[in-house]
Parts: C-alpha cells; structure tokens; sequence
DNA sequence: GTCTATATTAAGATAGAC
DNA sequence: GTCTATCTTAATATAGAC
C-alpha cells in the first residue's frame, strides 16, 4: 500500500511541499515566534499553513494541542543548536563564545524565550515543561563545559559554573529584550561582549602553552 | 467651583479611591503585566477599574492611548527605582549590586521588559518609545557607574563600562525569562550571583584601605 | 462624565457533507 | 482527510441617553 504521505515524524527535504499537518506546525512554529501563544489565531494558521479549519481539527485537537507540538518542534532545534556550539572544539572558553556569538536573528527575539512572557503557556504544565527542560538542559551543559574548563586548569578555580552558566543564558535572553525595546541589535552585542571579557578575565595564563 | 475630582497628574495616597481615569490607567498598567498587550482587553480593564465602556473611551481615544498613558506611568515608577538603587551609598560594585539584588517579582516578570515581546507594542513607535528611553537611560546609568568606578581606582581599567552595562541589564531581564520557564526563582538568582562573582574579579584590591 | 445599547469583526470550536 | 457551514463568545468601538 504505497502512499505519497510521509509518517508522523515528516522530515521532507525542501524539494517537495509538505503534507497538511506539517503545514500547519511550521506556520504555527513562525506564528507563535512573531507573536506569542495569545496573538496566534487558529485562523492565521490555517491562512499560512494553506489549510482549511476541518484539517486542523482532524490532525489536532485544537490550538493548544498544535502549539504544544510545534512548540516542542521549536525547543529540539534550538536545543541542537546550542548543543552544535558547547561541544565544538577549542577552549571552554571558546565554546561558551561560540554559544554566545552564533547567528542569530536578534530583532526577531528567541523563539523559546518569547513564550515565557505568555500567560497562557507558563499557566500551562504541558506548555511550559519544553521551555522549561530546554533552559534547564542549557544551563546544565554550560556549566559542565565551565567545569571541565575548570579541571583543564582552563579557568579559575574560584568561578561558579553553575551560577555562572545561568549568567550566560541569561544574557542572551536579555540581550533579546535590550536588542527589541531600541530596535536594534547592538545592545545584544554590548551584553555578549561584556560578559564574554568578564569570563576571558578567568582564564587563567598559558594553560595550554606545555604541551 | 470645587469639585473632588483630582487633575489629570492625579497621585491619590492609599486611603481615597482614586478617580475614574486613575483607576483606568492602574488596572491597564496591572493588566499589561500579566497579560501583554494583546492579551488585554478592554473589557477586562473595565472590570478591574469598575469603569463602564463610556469612561473609557471619554478619557482616552482608545485601548492604545490608554496602554500608552499605562506604560509611560510603568515606565517612570521602574526607572525611579532603578536610579535609587544606582545613585546609593558604596562603591560603583556595590551600587551596581544593589540594583541586581533590590526586591523583584520575579516570576511575574519584568513589567517593561515584558512589552518587548508584543508584536503590536514593538511595531508601535509610540508605545515602544518609553520602553527604548527606559533601557537605553538605564544602561547608561550603569555605564555612568562603572566608568566612576574605574576613575575611582575602585574597578580595573580594562573593564569596558558600557557593554558591562549592557551585560548586567541583560542578565536581569533573562533572568527573569529563566526563572518564568522554569517557574522557580532560582536561575534569576543563580544569574545574578554569577554576574555579581565575575563583576567582584574586577573589583581591585585595597583602594578604599589609604584613609 | 458615565451609562446602556448596539454594531462589527474575530476567536475558537463543532457538525456533517464529500 | 479535507471542506464548508454554523455556533458561541469575546474584542473593540460607536451612538446616544442621562
């Protein structure tokens, strides 16, 4: 019984369109990063997803059921992304910079991050768990990266990974805030490269320079 | 010709109910807090004030002229607070530390920081004006102190005040995006101990010990 | 200044045909 | 699986009485 339509875990190249229920989880994916949980209309969805209403209730219950999986569709990219950059080669140094300097589009704000600031989705266990697990997960991997820089002899003794690695997530998240209230990004680059000399001042001299 | 009623720059203390308006504007700021702008209705700002539809729309021309005059009042009361904390006693580190550490809501989020995520507030050149004055002024207050500090011989003089400002700004309003995601204070806290431990590495030693 | 209708559009979901 | 009604409630604003 062969059939066009791929499985649930659809992973169509660009080439070809997308089945109905991929549809509607991009558009959904785009829409809650341009304008929340709230501001998503189901039929905005349906508008950029090329869908009529009766597709979107046949593959999901409703609203909150679609935002839920595009959401957590949202969390295990950017998660990938983040993971790219921690375990990179170089210094713990180097890879806690990569994570803070990797591209971004600034203005657009962080697609995770922008569904703590609805109420809907933090009053929700099931919607704010992928936010939730991802910032934790972030953080945990930051601070193992500065821990092992630690045990290198890369970086000071005295410096707290775990306080410090929330340091770093933090100044994404408030970069994108800083970056979206002037309508431009260079207050995301001043607090990148502020905390990036305040860590480049813990490391400690010549770690590397025996081998 | 007495009247009870107060003029527009209304400041009722506690103990009399304030007028329409005022009870306007105070249940929109609230709302606008909890809810984001697209997430406020008028009808919901009618309920709060125990104001009828006609109030609304005789004292403001709408939802956004209202959201405006709301904001702006957010706007004054969060930068009042921030240039207490930043104008204390102490040196630059631990005015900069009174400003990371003064009491926060911190699961309910930044009252300000919260409007950069709406869409229509952002695209607003009105209703993001307040939001881009109150950063850019609080980023260049912080930069004013670090850069005394620095003069003051209290701070080393590599420290770069202005993406340092940056930095600790941006860690307060990610932290805020953590501790939501996680709906736990503890990564707003862990954020700022973080910034405040590489901040104290700058901090050189004995320069206050010669008098 | 404040109130109660009223109007218009959208949100969010259901029913049932095809 | 997808479509087109249809339904109910809310959002946002206007009109005009008091």
């Amino acid at each position: 019984m062969y059939s066009p339509r791929m499985s649930t875990q659809e992973q169509p190249g660009p080439r070809e369109r997308p089945g109905t229920r991929e549809r509607l989880v991009r558009g959904t994916q785009e829409l809650l990063w341009e304008r929340g949980y709230v501001g998503t209309s189901p039929k905005a969805i349906l508008e950029r997803a090329d869908a009529g209403q009766g597709s979107m209730y046949h593959h999901f219950t409703g609203k909150s059921d679609l935002a839920l999986t595009a959401l957590r569709r949202t969390v295990r990219d950017m998660a990938e992304a983040a993971e790219e950059c921690l375990t990179g080669p170089g210094t713990a140094y180097d890879r806690v910079a990569a994570y803070l300097l990797r591209e971004r589009q600034v203005l657009r704000g962080c697609p995770v991050g922008r569904m703590t600031q609805d109420r809907e989705v933090v009053d929700s266990p099931e919607l704010r768990a992928p936010l939730d697990e991802m910032f934790g997960r972030l953080r945990e991997r930051i601070a193992e990266v500065l821990a092992e820089g630690q045990r290198r002899g890369e970086l000071a003794g005295g410096l707290d990974p775990v306080a410090c690695a929330a340091t770093v997530a933090a100044v994404v998240q408030g970069g994108y805030v800083l970056a979206r209230a002037a309508d431009d990004t260079a207050p995301f680059d001043a607090a990148v490269r502020g905390v990036l000399s305040l860590l480049a001042a813990q490391v400690l001299p010549a770690a590397g320079l025996t081998g």
